[in-house]
DNA sequence: TCTTTTCATGAACGGAGCGTGAACAAATTT
DNA sequence: AAATTTGTTCACGCTCCGTTCATGAAAAGA
């Protein structure tokens, strides 16, 4: 297992901090928070996190400082949060040596795609690879990548999100809401049956030779990635 | 057996908490309801349930407010219940540390099938798994999988559960018209000889070899499922 | 033994559920 | 803006499943 990884959240709205101190803890960081500049640096400095997750406008000691501060000695990556209005300065943050910045209000799901971005950028030891490895199959959700059979095969990326989660839930079956729930998002509206698509083209495109691994349909039920054990 | 599940239903629509109960106590649950948020609270700290089923839209206190102050300092999941206009505010996070979420208007059995899956996942000692293990037989009900003798059997879906049910109630006897109840449901309304059919269809995959168990008719009564204390 | 009741079994019908191709819409790329 | 890729829906056909019915066998009671 990697070492967890450790987030400073440098922020004074305080439902912000909440809801990136969830997000990071659901996805296995350890989240410190300061409610301004100052604290910030000292948290800093106390805790030694692998990134910083900074907005600009605070109180105090604006978030350019704490960066500029940050920057005189250390490397740690840092994404900016800047509010809507804010004109962000994108020549200031290059010169800061910012890694990225997301505008608020955002989607706190975007928000730890960037982080998991930067980190596997700058030190990807502490990223988990998304990778499933079977035989005859190798899903790679980084690099967005399916071999098959010893050759790359071109997937699109709901078909590739839908792969990676039956393969990475195997022999459990799941009915199409679920699946629709769990990948399109909750507030997808639409067809079951639009899974029976995407299922079908995830088909055609591994082939059907007979491997010690598929995509069952369970009839009356829904879909599941059945492996052969042994 | 296992400890009583304790579930709290926080809802204003009677009609869905009628059907949440009724459905909740048919799986095995003890069901308490909360028709706003201000008696939510309270009862969640009467009754401590282990999982808790909130509504969104509620008089009084939102189910955000709900939601955080359980949050504060408990962990118990919490299924939340959205309407499908609802918007919900992106960055207030609709995943405000909740454990999954279901859409109005919704089908009981999948809040039951969610109810089951986050209680696995956060505590699966509560949950009985859906797996029956005898001497050479195994069915499983989440990979829908039926094994005899070391080999797969191929069972259509209303007569695994069929079987599955015998199963999991051993040495009791059931009428058809408990069956049909039981697992077509309420509203079914044809002939109770369907049963018959069905379980020698049961008995003619499963092989007639001698084992310690077997799908017994009662003449007179109905079937069960027999299994022999050595 | 004969009658009656109850169950097992095979066959058959109707329908639900799924695979598939194609069309359309939306997003993305060129 | 055009072209390509991707996502979604629809319609058709086919298969498999659920249900019912008819018939004969088995059990129970007289």
């Amino acid at each position: 297992m990697n070492k967890q990884v450790k987030v400073l959240v440098v922020e004074d709205d305080p439902n912000i901090c909440e809801l990136v101190t969830l997000y990071g803890e659901k996805n296995g960081y350890i989240v410190n928070v300061a409610q301004n500049g100052m604290t910030g640096l000292e948290m800093f400095y106390d805790t030694t996190p692998d990134l910083v997750v900074l907005d600009i406008m605070l109180p105090e000691m604006d978030g350019w400082e704490v960066c500029k501060e940050i920057r005189r000695f250390q490397k740690t990556p840092i994404i900016i949060l800047t509010g809507k209005g804010e004109s962000y300065d994108k020549l200031k943050g290059f010169e800061l040596g910012t890694d990225d910045y997301i505008v608020k209000p955002f989607d706190p799901n975007e928000l730890m795609a960037r982080i998991k971005a930067v980190l596997r950028r700058v030190n990807p030891i502490l990223v988990e690879n998304e990778l499933i490895e079977l035989p005859l199959l190798k899903i790679d959700m980084n690099q967005y990548k399916v071999i098959c059979d010893t050759q790359e095969i071109v997937v699109a990326p709901r078909e590739m999100e839908l792969l990676y989660f039956l393969a990475s839930h195997p022999n459990q079956v799941y009915t199409r809401q679920q699946l629709l729930d769990q990948i399109w998002g909750l507030d997808f509206d639409g067809d079951p049956r639009t899974v029976d698509v995407h299922v079908k083209r995830i088909r055609e495109k591994l082939g059907d030779s007979d491997r010690c691994w598929r995509v069952q349909t369970i009839r009356g039920v829904g879909y599941k990635f059945e492996v052969d054990n042994e």
